[in-house]
DNA sequence: TAGGGCTACTTCCATC
DNA sequence: GATGGAAGTAGCCCTA
């Protein structure tokens, strides 16, 4: 047992790592999915980054998102960006 | 007919917003999964940022992260950086 | 001369490390006076999650930035999301 | 004062808006310096890329860097990436 | 109050 | 050039 990583260790090493790799691989194919449905959409003739828009927003809670925008136009109108 | 969008396009912008969602939601779960994996390795003792460190080597083509490495390498000795 | 960077390419070397090294403490010293900036506005009541979102939407072009709204605007009226 | 926000208020709003854009003009000049920087490093023969790492590292405390590639080593050794 | 995780933000990189 | 993902950083909150 000369090795600075022992044996089991190694194995928990490698363990990790490839359970890392895996998710990894796994993300990435979801990536290709979400891409897969913007390009169908922007066929369909939907302005994609509308509908980014969109679905960002709707993650928010609808109560905090309306205070959120009525803080932002608040502000807007009070710099004259009307 | 006032509505702006069409119901058959309401129908598509559903479903296009549903897919993107799920897709997300996945995306999301195996976000945590990783981070679930690097919080049990740091708990046996492994050096997270090292981890993340091998993890990225392990994509790139062996050859060339070699070469990579001995430009870095090159660059620092001139810089007294040894 | 059997160093592997000669020492005109040696100095030359130094040299862009340190034009670059001292721009990144420039823009250090900016990203803090950015984040002081946000202090002070939130201690005097300001949200600071608005305000920069309100920053965000200047660099936009007026009107593209009222079209992009509407576009959002329609697809959130036909989610449902009022 | 009828007004939602008062023209007090209105001003350091005003303020604290420019200020930021401000700083942020300056930042974007500085980042338009750092890649002109590598734009000629990069005529002059040099690998970009590596430069990036080798400024990273720079960053570092040289005792710390040497003990992060200690385990980066150990970890690829012990997953043969050798 | 110093640390330590957590969240949000920003920057960077790789990919198309 | 644009996009998405990852890493690093900063600020926040809580705990000890």
């Amino acid at each position: 047992m000369t090795d600075p990583v022992g044996s089991n260790v190694r194995e928990a090493l490698k363990a990790f790592v490839e359970r890392v790799e895996r998710l990894r691989e796994e993300q990435k194919e979801l990536a290709n999915d979400v891409a897969d449905v913007y390009r169908e959409a922007k066929g369909g003739g939907f302005d994609v980054r509308a509908l980014k828009t969109v679905i960002r927003l709707r993650t928010q809670d609808a109560a905090e998102r309306r205070e959120q925008e009525a803080v932002v136009e608040t502000y807007m109108q009070a710099l004259g960006m009307t």
